[in-house]
RNA sequence: GCGCCCUUGGCUCAGCUGGAUAGAGCGCUUGGCUACGGACCAGGAGGUCGGGGGUUCGAAUCCCUCAGGGCGUGCCA
C-alpha cells in the first residue's frame, strides 16, 4: 500500500483540489515528531481567497478520522501536518519486503521494451586504468537497475579497434617485439611497444609511413597483419576480463569500430542523398552553424572517416538491430559536444528516434598531481588499485575475524566493493581526484560500511535461527511503534522510490545514498533497541524488521554492482 | 572570443519538480563494547549555501548579472 497516495487522496477529497496539485505538493517535515506527511496550504491560498493558516484547519477538522490509516491531522502555520498509523505502515512495508525478497522494487514498468547501454568501452592494446573505472561501473549499475525495472539491456562494449595506431604496433611488434615475452606481458607489453613506437619515430618519421602501410594491410584483409592484429585484440580481451569478473560486469556485444567499417558507406551516401552534407575548405561536414555549433566533420579531406562518421553509423545499427527504447551512452563529459552534434545530424537525417538517445556523462578522474598520461607513464592501473583495495581488506579481516571461511572471497567482495563506490557514491558529474586513501576507505558512507551492516543484519538472523526463513517470521506494527524502528521502515520503504528515481535520472548516487541513509537508521535501531531475548512477539517483530533491511541493503548493494556478503 | 558544466562547514559531498531551525561522511574533540559484530554508535565545535540584483507568501533550489574554476571549440577518439 502506498501511504503518501492515500493520504494525497484523503487531502484531496477534503480540499476538493485535484489529486495531482495535492500529491506533487505533498513533502515530508522536517522532524519526524511533526508528522510523517506534510501538506503546505499556500497552494490553495489564492485559489480558495483564505489564508493557509485558515486552510490547513479547517482541512484538519474535516479529516478527522476519515480512515483508520490516519491516526491524527494537525494544523500547524500554513502546513497541514498528518500522521499515519504507524502500525498498519509498518505492517504493510514488512509484508511487502518479506514476501518480495531480493524481487523488492521490481516493476513490470519496462517490459518489452530494450535498453542499449553503450559503456566501457576499452581500446585494444591498451591497459586499463582508473579513468576507466566511471564508465565501466557507472553502466554496470545501469543496466542492474532498468533490469530490475523489466526492462530487457544490451550492453554494449565498444572497442576501440580501429585506426592508425594498431598499424603503428605491429611495425613496433615486428622490430622489436618477442612473441612469448608480449603473450606473457600481455597489454602491458603492447603498451610498451606502443610507447617505444613513438619515442623511435620522432627520430625516425619513415617508420609513420611503415605504419600506415600496415594499418592499410589490416584494412585490406592481409593475412600476417589480420593474424596479429586478432591476437592483440584476444590479449587485451583476456586482461579485461580478469577486471570485469573481479567487477561482476557482463556484456551483450563487443562490436566495436571495426564492427561498424562496412556499414559506413551506406550511411554517408543517405547523408549525401538528404542533403545535409556539404563540402568546406576539403572536408566533408553538416553545417551546425544554424543550432550555434561548430560544424560536425563526416570525412576528412583525404576522405577517410571520422569519430561522428562512426557513431552515426552505429547509432542507425543499434536502432535497427535493437530498435531501443532508450540508448544511453555513459561517457565522459569531455565529449559532450560532440554527441550533441552527431545526435543533431540524426535528427537532420530525419530520425525522430533520436530523442531517445542520450549522453549520460561523467566527471573526469585525476591525480593528486595532475591529469594522468599514458605517454608518460603517468597512469594508475585499475588492476593495481582493485588488489591493493582487496589486499587491504584481507588485512583488516586477520585483524577482526580471523576465523573467518572464505576469507578470499570476502576480502575481494570488499575491497572491489570500496572502489566500485568511487563513480557510485557522487552525482556522476563530479570531477575524482584519485588517491588511494579514498580508494582504500572502508570508514563512513562506504561500500564496505553498508556490507557490514548487511552482515550485521545476517548474524542477528542467525543466531535466531530465522535465516532461512525470514518469509514466514510473524510480525506485529504495533510493536515497532518507537521511532527508531520507523524511521527505520520509512527509509527501506523509500528504497522504491530511489530506484526508480536512479532509473529516471541514469544517476546510481540515488541508491547509494538511500542504502547508506538505510544502514545508518538500522545501525541507530540496534543499538537502541534491543532484538534477542525480548518477548517473543517483540523479538520476531524487530527480527522481521532486521530481515526486511538485510534485503533492501543486499538489493541496493546489488544495484550498484555491489556483493553483500554474509559475514566478513 | 564563444559554448556547456561546476561553486553549500577545514576536506569530500547530499539537499527530490521552490516550502517550516541547511544535512551527512572524513578530519578535530568528548564519551560508549560481560545484549544480539566497535569496519559501529552518541555528543561537541565548525556554514552570510561564490558576490550582487530580481520573481515569490516563501529561494541553496527559478531568472538576470558578475567573479572564480573545469571541459570543449574543423580534419584524434
Amino acid at each position: 500500500m502506498d501511504f503518501k497516495l492515500m493520504v494525497a487522496q484523503a487531502i484531496a477529497k477534503a480540499s476538493e483540489i485535484d489529486i495531482e496539485t495535492v500529491e506533487s505538493a505533498l513533502t515530508t517535515p522536517p522532524n519526524a515528531d511533526m508528522g510523517d506527511f506534510a501538506f503546505p496550504c499556500f497552494v490553495l491560498a489564492k485559489q480558495l481567497k483564505k489564508s493557509p493558516i485558515v486552510i490547513a484547519k479547517e482541512l484538519a477538522e474535516k479529516m478527522q478520522g476519515v480512515n483508520s490509516y490516519i491516526d491524527s491531522v494537525n494544523p500547524e502555520g500554513g502546513y497541514l501536518n498528518v500522521f499515519i498509523n504507524k502500525a498498519e505502515y509498518a505492517n504493510s512495508v514488512l509484508k511487502e519486503v518479506l514476501s518480495a525478497g531480493n524481487d523488492y522494487g521490481k516493476s513490470g514498468e519496462g517490459n518489452g521494451k530494450n535498453i542499449c547501454l553503450d559503456y566501457s568501452s576499452i581500446n585494444i592494446a591498451k591497459p586499463s586504468h582508473i579513468g576507466h573505472l566511471s564508465t565501466t561501473v557507472i553502466g554496470n549499475a545501469l543496466s542492474r537497475i532498468y533490469t530490475h525495472l523489466g526492462y530487457k539491456t544490451i550492453s554494449i562494449n565498444h572497442l576501440g579497434d580501429w585506426g592508425t595506431q594498431f598499424g603503428k604496433l605491429i611495425v613496433a611488434y615486428k622490430l622489436w617485439g618477442v612473441r612469448e615475452e608480449v603473450e606473457k606481458g600481455s597489454v602491458l607489453a603492447l603498451m610498451d611497444l606502443y610507447v617505444r613506437f613513438h619515442e623511435e619515430a620522432e627520430k625516425n618519421p619513415k617508420l609513420d609511413d611503415e605504419a600506415r602501410a600496415w594499418f592499410r594491410r589490416i584494412e585490406d584483409g592481409n593475412d600476417e597483419a589480420v593474424a596479429l592484429f586478432d591476437w592483440f585484440k584476444k590479449l587485451t580481451l583476456e586482461s579485461v576480463q580478469k577486471i570485469y569478473d573481479l567487477l561482476g560486469v557482463e556484456f551483450d556485444s563487443y562490436a566495436g569500430e571495426s564492427f561498424y567499417t562496412p556499414y559506413m558507406p551506406a550511411v554517408i551516401k543517405e547523408m549525401q542523398d538528404k542533403g545535409v552534407l556539404k563540402v568546406d575548405d576539403g572536408a566533408t561536414i553538416v553545417d551546425l552553424s544554424e543550432y550555434n555549433m561548430p560544424p560536425c566533420l563526416i570525412l576528412k579531406s583525404d576522405g577517410a572517416t571520422l569519430y561522428a562518421t562512426r557513431d552515426i553509423t552505429t547509432a542507425i545499427y543499434r536502432k535497427n538491430t535493437y530498435d531501443f527504447h532508450k540508448l544511453l551512452y555513459v561517457v565522459a563529459y569531455q565529449q559532450s559536444l560532440h554527441f550533441k552534434q552527431f545526435f543533431k545530424v540524426l535528427e537532420l537525417m530525419g530520425y525522430d528516434w533520436v530523442k531517445d538517445c542520450e549522453h549520460v556523462s561523467y566527471g573526469m578522474v585525476s591525480l593528486e598531481d595532475g591529469a594522468m598520461s599514458t605517454r608518460k607513464g603517468k597512469v594508475v592501473l585499475l588492476d593495481d588499485v582493485l588488489t591493493a583495495a582487496i589486499e587491504k581488506s584481507r588485512v583488516i579481516i586477520e585483524e577482526k575475524n580471523p576465523d573467518l571461511e572464505d576469507k578470499d572471497e570476502i576480502a575481494k567482495q570488499v575491497g572491489v566493493g570500496a572502489v566500485v563506490w568511487l563513480p557510485l557514491y557522487n552525482n556522476r558529474i563530479k570531477d575524482i581526484v584519485f588517491s588511494y586513501d579514498k580508494a582504500l576507505n572502508f570508514d563512513g558512507e562506504t561500500a564496505p560500511y553498508a556490507q557490514y551492516t548487511h552482515a550485521r543484519c545476517c548474524s542477528v538472523l542467525k543466531k535466531a535461527e530465522v535465516f532461512e526463513k525470514m518469509s514466514e517470521l510473524d510480525f506485529n506494527g504495533k510493536l515497532l511503534n518507537d521511532l527508531e524502528s520507523i524511521e527505520l521502515v520509512k527509509s527501506i520503504d523509500a528504497l522504491k522510490d530511489s530506484i526508480r528515481s536512479a532509473a529516471e535520472k541514469n544517476e546510481p548516487y540515488i541508491i547509494a545514498r538511500r542504502v547508506i541513509d538505510i544502514c545508518g537508521k538500522f545501525n541507530r535501531f540496534y543499538y537502541e533497541r534491543r532484538i534477542m531475548g525480548e518477548e517473543t512477539s517483540i523479538q520476531n517483530s524487530r527480527l522481521a524488521l532486521c530481515a526486511a533491511t538485510k534485503t533492501a541493503i543486499k538489493i541496493g548493494l546489488y544495484l550498484l554492482g555491489v556483493n553483500a556478503p554474509e559475514r566478513m
